[in-house]
DNA sequence: TTGACGCCCACACAAGCGTGTGGTATTGTG
DNA sequence: CACAATACCACACGCTTGTGTGGGCGTCAA
């Protein structure tokens, strides 16, 4: 991870309030709506504010283009995975973050993806619970060893695609089921690329 | 769910390059990155079809503001969930859809969210599987059958919070491992909201 | 046939916008 | 002490931008 220059209360302040004009507007601003928001009676000053910002690497901003404030990293949909967690801190300590989970990255957002809830428990060995919500690329094709969705006569189930002896089965992750042939009655209509599973 | 206008296919196109541009580089585009993109050699013709996608439902835009496109509902993170999934389907019946698994729900995106890398395989039984993410809302306290994030002697543990006999205990979900009991050596940080899993 | 709608065009206007050039003052560091 | 960085200001230039007004042509249902 690339080391980050502190930056100054105000401009804290500044990068503050472009994150929250990204996150609650779904817009950055432009020079003059934070010019108005801190009372600079130029608009000079949010120049030097964003520039420094910039040199910080906090930002990016493309020239010559309206509201062209983009945040580095910590963007919209990415929150930060910690890799040790440390007792009593009121904010994280840069240190500790291990990287970013993107919720974005999950999707590929064409048409072809999309999420299945899992009925049954033929894969609680995998970790794939009754409820859960797995989420599905659709495509014809599979490799062994991939967890996928197969359709078995008009019934959705997620599997693991094994081979053995030539043949291809269906592989519940749950001794009290059997593996199912993939024969002309199964079709595999996508792979699965990630579970998702929410507490209340 | 609300009925939602068909679009044609040309307005398909023009809501298509507002995702992307919106996706890509994190910034809506102005009507007239519109109409180079599209060779429209009139800024009217753009307006027509904003005015088109903002009355069938599927953006918003504000007065007088530059680059002011708003996604409305299957905004980028939102992925229709299947209740059945039948065979041969070129694309989805809208009758199939159960509801809409919005990315953006998962995280209350204040700074008190984080996520964590799960290690060790305490938690199988509830189907939280090491290298797993979970995401984790800073809290300091839960309640009885939550499962947690807790900080033993300075390393996280992810587990479930459970009551015996008037006292509290930290849960496995795996019976390889024994409850540890919630003393001053514990705190919880906090509560367990999410579990993402990626396959490659 | 009328009208709504989709799909385009031309041209203009005023406000919005990023940028440039010049300042002043204060603070902290070498 | 000199120098850089921070934190502001004024003013202007010229492109960008959303919007307004008006038009054309085709399709399809009422």
């Amino acid at each position: 991870m690339v080391e980050k220059q502190k930056l100054t209360s105000k401009q804290k302040d500044v990068l503050k309030f472009i994150y929250d004009a990204i996150k609650l507007n779904n817009l950055p601003p432009t020079v003059r709506e934070i010019a108005r928001y801190f009372n600079f009676s130029s608009t000079g000053t949010v120049r030097d504010y964003l520039k420094a910002l910039v040199t910080k690497g906090y930002i990016k901003v493309s020239a010559n283009k309206s509201r062209a404030i983009e945040l580095i990293r910590e963007n919209l949909f990415s929150i930060p995975i910690l890799g040790k967690v440390q007792a009593g801190l009121p904010t994280l300590a840069v240190e500790e973050i291990e990287g970013y989970l993107n919720l974005d990255s999950l999707v590929f957002s064409d048409d072809s993806t999309f999420a299945l809830r899992v009925r049954g428990d033929s894969m609680v060995g995998a970790g794939i619970m009754p409820d859960d919500l797995v989420l599905v690329r659709r495509q014809n094709i599979a490799q062994t060893g991939e967890t996928i969705v197969a359709l078995i006569e008009d019934e959705a189930t997620v599997k693991s695609l094994q081979r053995r002896n030539g043949d291809y089965y269906l592989e519940p992750a749950n001794t009290s089921y059997d593996p199912i042939l993939v024969d002309q009655n199964v079709s595999i209509i996508g792979k699965v690329i990630s579970v998702v599973r929410k507490f209340k």
